[in-house]
DNA sequence: ATGGCTATGTAGCATAGA
């Protein structure tokens, strides 16, 4: 079973590339952040002729997400139980035997904003759901935009970035505490390049350069982890003609 | 170097992203 995870800043500009890469990749799922875009303008009938199947949760110009699947999915869930938010930034399904949770994690803007006030709290939210999911699941998948680099060896340059957001203290250890309740970051369970990452900023050539973050993660439940053959970061897409600023990330999971 | 680039909403720029 393969299942990966791609931020594509807009799924209206950038659905020909999705296409293109289910049709090449055929994954078992794929979970879409920042579709930026309402339910009513979502490319169900595109994705059909695709051989894919969807589950979304859109908003005009910002967030969105979606879990796309060869097989329907089933026990459809949105958001966080709990915690109200306007924002469309979490959905869940059943996709083979998987619980699937797709997340986009707000971004924070500078760790003196209301908008970094609301990303901790936000990501406390997350974690008491997923405690509780963990429970309820023991073949659980947490994919997404996380919008954290949890160590130093996911920025292109620590001094640069140190106390920003993506990378502050308080932001890695809400992530550790968010791993520890059950998961594995699916990419550390193997050999990787060095510098590798999932984020490179539009401006000043920042792919060109391998200017990046990795921000974007899989995390697996015990029972899953322990099933995992592989995860790699695909950076084909960010070498498209109009590319999201992120790539997709796939884990292989034995089952 | 507080710039640089892209997408959206909406009509010349503002906001957001990371």
């Amino acid at each position: 079973m393969h299942i990966a995870t791609w931020n594509v800043n807009s799924l209206k500009v950038r659905l020909p590339q999705v296409l293109d890469w289910l049709g090449s990749h055929r994954p078992d799922a794929l979970c879409l952040q920042e579709l930026k875009l309402e339910d009513a303008k979502f490319p169900l009938a595109e994705l059909r002729a695709a051989g894919y199947h969807a589950a979304f949760s859109g908003q005009k110009t910002y967030n969105g997400v979606a879990i796309l699947s060869r097989e329907p999915a089933a026990n459809v869930a949105f958001g966080i139980a709990g915690f109200d938010d306007e924002q469309r930034r979490v959905i869940s399904a059943d996709v083979r035997g998987v619980r699937l949770v797709c997340a986009y994690v707000p971004n924070g803007q500078s760790v003196d904003s209301d908008k970094y006030r609301y990303k901790l709290n936000w990501l406390a939210a997350f974690s008491g759901w997923l405690a509780r999911e963990l429970a309820a699941h023991s073949r659980l998948a947490v994919l997404g935009d996380f919008n954290v680099a949890p160590e130093d060896r996911d920025v292109h340059d620590p001094k640069a970035w140190e106390g920003q957001a993506l990378v502050s203290p308080s932001e890695r250890e809400a992530f550790r505490r968010l791993v520890g309740l059950g998961f594995k970051d699916s990419f550390r369970l193997f050999e990787q390049p060095e510098k590798s990452y999932t984020w490179w900023d539009y401006r000043m050539n920042g792919f060109g350069r391998n200017l990046g973050l990795r921000i974007d993660h899989i995390l697996l439940s015990s029972d899953l982890s322990v099933n995992c053959g592989s995860c790699s970061i695909d950076l084909e897409p960010r070498r498209n003609e109009r590319p999201s600023d992120h790539a997709p990330v796939v884990a292989e999971i034995n089952i």
